[in-house]
DNA sequence: TGTGAATTGAGGTACGCACCTCAGATTAAG
DNA sequence: CTTAATCTGAGGTGCGTACCTCAATTCACA
């Protein structure tokens, strides 16, 4: 048996072609009982429309933009190289995908950008951006001109974005905690150290840490959290003096950027290996200390799979067709040495 | 400047439409020296071949087979339930998969299975079964007939299958046993346990395994590995009596199925929660026995990544094209009680 | 019973590509 | 220069669906 077309389709309901048309794309013009026949029809045969027809003859093009920050971010550098590997083989599927960069730092110049998407050339956006009241308004604009939106990596939690393709932030940050308790065997204290405590993700992190080394690990005793606030030189100026000061020190859990300059300030300390480090996002940096272990483990959201998932999500909400969640959701993978891919 | 057609390359290449079609589909009849200037219009253009037209005028269907192992396996069945759920939402794009199902321990019968596969009526074949030279054969013949074949979770490789869609077992090994060094902390005894080191899998875990923690983890002593042939009462009683008779047991490292039986043992002798106990495959028992605390890790692959990934590649290999190594590779996945889906 | 509105049918074109035929042009060999 | 072999062009059809037009039918309501 062959698969059924709509033409089956119309004899088996007796109607014509033009009503199966109406009924299957939700054009007006057709009675409830006749759209019933149908569709009954359509149940019997399971019937399934051809895409690849449908999008030929619809001439359908999924114009997609993804929103980025710009400036030197190893996580954002291989999500860009992961978007341009994901997207140039869907050129076949009608797909095209362009990148736009925004400043992380500069809530105005982000607002900017947005409005100058224009709807009319596009279908989708996916930002990942801080969360700002402006940017939030500039996303619910983004919604009410038409298109979807989802958010990538970081969330938007209080704006109208239709889906969020990232990891939950506080399991993620309990994730860590249960590394470093379960890692760390001698009692002692950890170093908490991110950029900015003013990212939702930090917060987020550092409460499931926080949670998970209380709930379970008391022989370890967590310190406040160290910012960096975006400077390199801080960073490693600042772990450098904790590692000075501080002879209990057991481990390290880094919740965004600046890996780089921890792991230098550990070698500077002499305590590169000795401490157990707990990371952020698989990059070229992170993958060599795996190697070298100087850090324990990564906690890592695969860029490959975000890209895709976002890809697939806004093509579906494009669609207006229901997301099959599951496979959307991405997952939280830890790396060690011996998994790194 | 909308996407370039065949009609452009014909125009730009200053040739007919059917040349332009002999090029693109490899067809003979066409000299070098036009191959050469449609070649370099298609470059010129940044042509793409429109696959939902193509497939659609060729008519084309994927038609592949699944050849899953029979019987009372979570894994199977997860994976099973993946592979459904996977296809389903495919037959829009012209993909139709059956599932075949082996008994997994009769060669013979294997055989007799993978020869009833008719080659007219199908694409390709993915494969799961234990590695025999009898089945190894049977692989080979189903290449002979010009079938695609990849493996599937467990490798052939010495046949001549076309890819293997899974994980390396040696690195799951190594990763399991990073695990156990570093989540126990006591020196103590190690118990190994597998349904039956005739698997290569089993083996190569072992190996893995093994080689970390004679490299790393001097304070734990491996024991040999136990085996329970498939035998849930005799994996119970097996590992029941190895808690009762060594009280220096900080571990267990539970290389394939039988997870169930395991922690049923460890709650009889009284010591669940207290040895570090690392398995293989996320599946409702291993999931539940992460959140009760019974198990500390899983290492895992996807199954849905599994699935989806050798639909990928089938289809890719039938079409002749190449494939994206990056994208296929599964990882091996580390689940804890903080990161479980 | 008639009227206007709502519903349905018949038929067409188009999407981009694959694949076919057959005639005409070009080339190489004799 | 002829002949045969090779190459190329022109044109066609069909895949399954979307979307359009226009006429025909049915329906609701006065």
């Amino acid at each position: 048996m062959n698969k059924p077309t709509v033409h089956d389709i119309a004899k088996e309901a007796g109607v014509s072609l033009a009503t199966v048309d109406r009924v299957l794309n939700a054009r007006p013009g057709v009675r409830d009982q006749t759209i019933a026949k149908v569709q009954a029809a359509v149940d019997r045969l399971g019937y399934v429309r051809d895409t690849s027809a449908a999008n030929l003859a619809r001439q359908r093009q999924y114009r997609f933009a993804f929103v980025l920050p710009e400036g030197p971010s190893q996580f954002v550098d291989t999500l860009r190289a992961a978007l341009t590997e994901a997207s140039s083989p869907l050129v076949a599927e009608r797909l095209l995908v362009t990148i736009v960069t925004i400043p992380s730092h500069d809530p105005h110049a982000i607002v900017r950008r947005l409005r100058a998407l224009k709807p009319e050339r596009l279908d989708g956006v996916a930002i990942m951006a801080p969360e700002t009241p402006q940017v939030r308004d500039a996303v619910d604009r983004l919604k009410q001109v038409g298109l979807v939106v989802v958010t990538l990596a970081s969330d938007l939690p209080n704006s109208t974005r239709d889906y969020f393709v990232g990891i939950n932030s506080v399991a993620a940050g309990r994730t860590a905690g249960l590394l470093m308790g379960r890692f760390t065997a001698q009692p002692g204290e950890v170093l908490v150290v991110t950029n900015s405590l003013r990212s939702r993700d930090s917060v987020e992190r550092r409460l499931g840490f926080d949670a998970v080394m209380a709930e379970e690990f008391g022989h370890l005793t967590v310190l406040p959290t160290v910012e960096a606030y975006d400077d390199p030189g801080r960073m490693e100026a600042v772990v450098h003096d904790v590692i000075a000061r501080r002879p209990r020190l057991a481990g390290v859990y880094s919740m965004g950027a600046g890996n780089t300059q921890i792991v230098e300030a550990m070698r500077r300390g002499g305590v590169a290996g000795r401490l157990t480090v707990i990371a952020h996002e698989l990059t070229p940096t992170t993958g060599r200390a795996l190697r070298s272990g100087e850090i324990a483990a990564v906690i890592t959201q695969n860029v490959g799979h975000l890209v895709r998932s976002a890809l697939r999500v806004l093509r579906t909400l494009s669609d207006r067709m229901p997301i099959f969640e599951a496979q959307e959701r991405v997952r939280i993978e830890i790396v060690v040495r011996e998994n790194l891919p």
